[in-house]
DNA sequence: TGTACATCAGTGAACGCGCGTTCACTGATGTAC
DNA sequence: TGTACATCAGTGAACGCGCGTTCACTGATGTAC
């Protein structure tokens, strides 16, 4: 049953970006392996022909996610023309964005976990989080270099935190204002 | 092996304020109710005596930390004086705080596997978010009522996402800046 | 106050289950001649 | 280009383990008389 070296790389692909959705969705403790490589079309021992262990899934999941994330926001950066900065928060904030979790943010999604994650995982994290604030950095184009960074910074850990408050309030009207609170303080920055 | 009435209601508070702490260090997926028993010195059937699931242990836990912290930002406003807003801020986005995350912010150290918790926690967690955007909202005695809250829920958001990222960091020049640079802009509102 | 009995906090073995990982096996792919 | 053989992607049963929960049991506490 060997597959080629193409369907090979395809079936591993498969499996990293299966994984980088359950676990945004589910949570990493809560997303086996047997369920996962069942969802991609396999079986649980092939999972080890192309990851030494979860570990080194969790770690290429979130990469991965976070690279769709950077992509993200340089197009809405690009998108909102003079204001990227505002374009990417709005689109960040969203209820679309809040309610599409198996797509977002994974650091919103995941974030307590990724705190007690193996190394490899935690500075891709950080990675993830440097890139994205770069991306805003730049849709800053008028301030410093230096006091933009740290705007972005702020408006990162703000968007991280608002995201997560929001998805746990069951009341949809107050979970609603929690975004709408840090968007409208956002942008008077 | 039966204990007084004053002695059970003790074992149960012990339960609860064990398991508070060890789900804000370990998460709440992670924490066995074997371990944990074992932890407050009991074996782990006694548990069903107190507690009809471990998903009701974890509303307790919840309620009962964030109870906490808002004595926490109590007290930190008081010593403030004039700027309470700050003193809470300040002791917030502290290192001591990050780094003793068994006793810190549950919204924090659980904030993405609350996502996923039963409604009782939510609900818990929400009331809990709300108690401690109140006591932020008094702290800024200057402003209108409203404007006062929304302010308190844009700080609370930005902190909550502020210390879970400076966890995730394994740089720790990296994962104090955030704190800082937070703080500062919190500090311009 | 003293006695007999019911209550129930806590014990520890056991339940079915899903976890991450291993392994002997299969058979198509890739390679050497 | 054709043949023989090595490689290895994927299979599926099995591993030991810890999970949440149940349950028959123990014996001190609480209560009724």
């Amino acid at each position: 049953m060997r597959k080629s070296k193409a369907d090979a790389a395809l079936t591993r692909q498969q499996i990293v970006s299966t994984a980088a959705n359950e676990f945004r969705l589910n949570g990493i403790t809560a997303t086996g392996i047997v369920p996962l490589m069942s969802k991609v079309g396999l079986t649980q021992g092939g999972f080890y022909k192309h990851f030494e262990s979860k570990d080194q899934l969790v770690a290429e999941a979130c990469t991965v996610a976070l690279e769709g994330l950077v992509t993200k926001f340089r197009l809405a950066s690009a998108a909102g023309g003079e204001d990227g900065f505002m374009s990417i928060i709005d689109s960040y904030l969203s209820e679309a964005h809040r309610d599409n979790q198996e797509q977002g943010c994974p650091l919103a999604a995941m974030g307590s976990e990724l705190v007690r994650a193996g190394e490899v995982t935690r500075q891709a994290s950080s990675q993830g989080f440097n890139d994205l604030v770069e991306v805003m950095r730049k849709s800053l184009g008028r301030l410093g270099e230096e006091q933009a960074r740290s705007q972005a910074v702020f408006a990162m850990a703000a968007m991280v935190g608002a995201l997560t408050m929001s998805r746990i309030m069951l009341d949809e009207e107050a979970a609603s204002t929690v975004l709408n609170d840090v968007k409208h303080h956002l942008s008077l920055v």
